[in-house]
DNA sequence: CCAGAATGGGTACGGTGTACGCGAAAACGA
DNA sequence: TCGTTTTCGCGTACACCGTACCCATTCTGG
C-alpha cells in the first residue's frame, strides 16, 4: 500500500505577500530585461518546459530544483535569478499546460445526448450540448497527459492567460443554452469538477499501482480474504447481493457521467424555454 | 502567489509489496498483541488520532512523523512501531475520517429535485432524490471538515471497512432508482467526483488565502490591472461582456451543480421505467 | 532464572527548499 | 577610457523531512 507523503514549502512568511505581483508579471510575461549587467544565461521558458517534461516523464515528485538545474546543466541557485520560487513555478507550469492546443472537437455527441432541441438561437447555431462533452473530454484528455495537474493548487492561476483563453473558449460554446451568465460559469465548474474528481481517482489509481509493484489484480487478490470475511459478517447485506459485473471494469463511468450531466442542463435549458414561450 | 510543493516519499523500493499485507492488517485490525517483551506504551490509534487532529488544525504539511512524536511525547523512531512508514499512517488516517458519524440527513430534498416520481419501488419507499442529495451533503462536509483528504491517495482505501460502510450506505439508498448495478456504482462515483472536484476548488482557494496572506479582496486587487489590459486586448470578447454579478459569490455553485446531477439522474429513471411499462 | 522476543529511541544519511553573500560580467556616466 | 553600478551565476549553509540501522531495556515462557 502506499500513500504519498504531501510535503509543504517553507511554509512561514517565505511566501509572503510581495510575491504575487512578481508571479504575474512572470504570468503576463511583463518583465524588461534590464540593459545593466550580464546577459542572462537561462530562460524562463526553458526552465518551464524543462519542469514540464520532468513532471510528465517521472511524476510531480520529481521536480525540484536541483533536478532542475542538473537537468539544465547550471547552479541550482541560478534557478531562483528567475523563479521567485517553487511554488511560482509550479504556477508557471499549470498555464503552460493549459495553454496547449485542443484536440479537434467530435461532433457526434450532440445526437448522443438524446431528445428534443430547444435552444433559444435556433437549430443552425452551434450545439451546446456537443461544447459541454468538447470541454469535458479535453480537460479529461489533459488531465491524463498530465496526471501532476492533479496536485497542483490551481486556485491561483484561474486568471493566468492560457486559463482565461479556456474560459472564453467554453463560454462560447455555451452561449446557445439561453442561461444567465452566472449559471453558464455554474455548467462550467459543474462540468470541471466531475471530470476533475474522476480524473483523480484514476490518477490515484495508477499511481498506487505504479507505487507498489503490484498490479490491479494481485492487490484485488491480496485484498479479497478481508472483504469475504466482511461480506460474510452481514455488516454489509447490500454490497453482499451485488451482481458480479458491479465493479467491472467495462463499464465507463465517465460517458455514464456526462450523460447525465448534460441531460440535467437539457432540463434546465427545456425549462427556461418552456417559461419563455408561455411568458 | 503560493503553490505548495509536492515532496515524495522516498519513492523507490521503501513502499515495496509487502506492506500491503501488513496494511491490511492494520485497517482491519487484525494483529494480536504478542505475550514476549514489553508492553506497547502507545496504542495506534492514539498514533492516528493525534495525526488527524494536527491535519484538522495546521494541515496535512504539519504532519511529521517528528511532529507527532513530540505531540505524543515518545521518540520518533517508535512511531515506527506502531506502523510501518508514513504512506501507511495516511491511509489509516483516511478510513478513521471517512469513518465519522454522518450528519442527519435533510428531507426537503426531495421536493426540491422536482417533476414527478416515477420510482420502480412505489410511492412509499424512501427517495432515492434525498439520498443522492444527503451523499452529496455530508460528503462535502467531511471534506470541508478534513480539508486534507483532498491530498491523499484514497486508490487504495476505497475497500477499508469505513469505506465500505459508506458505500453500503449509499447503495441502500440508491435502491429505489430501479438502475443496473454498475449504473448505480455510477451515480456514487459521478456524484462523489463533482463533490470532491467541488471542494478542491473551495480548499484550493482558501489555502492559497492562508498562505499569501492576502484576502480574496486584495488578491482581486492586485490582479485587477493585468484582466482589465487583457480584456481591452480584444482577446477574450466573451468574457469582456459578461455580466457583473457573474462571479459573484451569491451563486452557490454547489447547489446548481446538485440539481443539475439529480435532474439528469431522473431523466434516465423516467426513460427506463417508460420503457418498463411498455415492454 | 534466564534465553528470547519485543519495545523505545538515538544517531546518521540522503533528500528537500532556499537565505545569504561573493566574484565576475556587462553597460552607463564621466 | 575608466570607474561605478547593476545584474548574473552559484557555492555554502541551514532547517526541515522520512527512515535504515543498531543497541539497551523490559518483559515473559520454559
Amino acid at each position: 500500500m502506499a500513500n504519498d507523503g504531501t510535503t509543504a514549502a517553507t511554509d512561514g512568511t517565505a511566501t509572503g505577500s510581495g510575491d504575487t505581483a512578481r508571479s504575474l508579471e512572470l504570468l503576463w510575461g511583463g518583465g524588461e530585461r534590464p540593459s545593466r549587467g550580464p546577459k542572462p544565461g537561462l530562460t524562463l521558458d526553458r526552465i518551464v518546459t524543462a519542469a514540464v517534461a520532468v513532471a510528465d516523464a517521472e511524476g510531480l515528485s520529481a521536480v525540484s530544483m536541483r533536478r532542475l538545474s542538473t537537468e539544465l546543466g547550471t547552479g541550482t541557485m541560478s534557478l531562483y535569478r528567475y523563479v521567485p520560487g517553487k511554488a511560482e513555478l509550479l504556477d508557471l507550469m499549470l498555464d503552460r499546460v493549459l495553454g496547449e492546443p485542443l484536440p479537434a472537437p467530435r461532433e457526434e455527441a450532440a445526437e448522443a445526448a438524446g431528445t428534443d432541441r430547444t435552444d433559444a438561437t435556433g437549430p443552425g447555431a452551434p450545439d451546446w450540448r456537443a461544447a459541454v462533452d468538447t470541454m469535458a473530454r479535453s480537460y479529461l484528455d489533459n488531465l491524463r497527459r498530465h496526471p501532476w495537474l492533479l496536485k497542483i493548487n490551481q486556485a491561483r492561476t484561474v486568471l493566468g492567460p492560457s486559463a482565461l483563453r479556456g474560459l472564453e473558449l467554453a463560454l462560447g460554446g455555451l452561449r446557445g443554452m439561453g442561461l444567465r451568465d452566472p449559471e453558464l460559469i455554474g455548467v462550467i465548474i459543474t462540468v470541471n469538477s466531475f471530470v476533475e474528481g474522476l480524473a483523480r481517482t484514476q490518477a490515484d489509481a495508477a499511481e498506487a499501482v505504479r507505487q507498489t509493484g503490484l498490479s490491479d489484480e494481485e492487490f484485488w487478490d491480496r485484498q479479497r480474504p478481508y472483504l469475504e470475511r466482511a461480506m460474510l459478517s452481514g455488516a454489509y447485506p447490500m454490497m453482499a447481493t451485488m451482481a458480479e459485473d458491479t465493479f467491472s471494469a467495462d463499464f465507463d463511468h465517465f460517458e455514464f457521467g456526462l450523460r447525465r450531466l448534460i441531460a440535467g442542463f437539457e432540463a434546465l435549458v427545456r425549462e427556461r424555454a418552456e417559461a419563455g414561450t408561455t411568458a
